[in-house]
DNA sequence: GTAAAATAAGACCAATTTAGTCCGATTTTC
DNA sequence: GAAAATCGGACTAAATTGGTCTTATTTTAC
């Protein structure tokens, strides 16, 4: 279960294609799902969402589209998959009051707490950029 | 979708159960079951897998149960969440031939390559031992 | 040798999550 | 006003995960 989801992986594949793009222009949704043949109306959504974290600006109406919002040195893995998928955690009961009946002394609590830090941190390093070049 | 199943929290709470077990012993499922309100056929498949994975012993039979196969400090997470969840695959297409229509130059492929060998480097490091303790 | 207590294994069902569709509204350009 | 885009939410479908059940096998103890 350690694994993008498809969302994040269309996400990606839409970020990395207006990474590419000349300045000041934008990508539409039926463009981009065309390039890389993903679902119309799911990238749209994704868009939105992308949106709405500010990670790309929205132009409207006729002649609109997407860029980024910021430079691919400044967009995180991390920050794209809590844009699409929500917060990252690794365990449940760390978060939620799903009383599993360990409460205080769960030991998942406390031993998992460090390793989602340690986590988190690596996702928020690697930017668009770099899975965009890197692996040459 | 970066989270341990629930399996896998399962799966760990036993072997940090086995771990803290006297030398010699072997712990029963019931016992571990009743012990953090798992279910307990649940639980009893889990053991079955980390078993196979060489993760822990079993010892059949009335009196029988589990015990860990190795110390503490030689079980990875990696190695158990394999053992519970299957091989770790951060994108599909990486390693399914799920014809995604972008093959060769799916920028996907070739970015999160590297990406998804530092977070196999990294929950490889990680020790049974690590997260029982490292906490405090 | 039989009963009891355990693992072994697989089929099955339920619940949750993820993926994808659809529809109507709004915004902007031409 | 028509066309082309984003906005946004309700809804459905598919896949995965979580959990149950049943039957067999192994071992111990009486």
């Amino acid at each position: 279960m350690f694994k993008l989801s498809k969302k994040t992986e269309y996400g990606i594949l839409a970020l990395q294609h207006m990474a590419a793009m000349d300045n000041g222009r934008v990508a539409t949704v039926k463009e981009m799902s065309e390039s890389y043949n993903i679902p119309q109306s799911l990238l749209a959504k994704i868009c939105q969402q992308l949106a709405k974290s500010s990670i790309i600006n929205s132009v409207q109406g006729s002649r609109g589209g997407y860029a980024l919002g910021k430079p691919a040195t400044a967009i995180s893995l991390a920050e794209i998959m809590e844009a699409i998928e929500g917060p990252i955690h690794i365990v449940d009961c760390n978060f939620e009051a799903h009383n599993c009946g360990r409460d205080d002394d769960c030991t998942l609590k406390t031993g998992l707490n460090s390793i989602e830090a340690q986590m988190a941190s690596f996702l928020n390093k690697i930017t668009l950029q770099d899975f965009a070049v890197t692996s040459y």
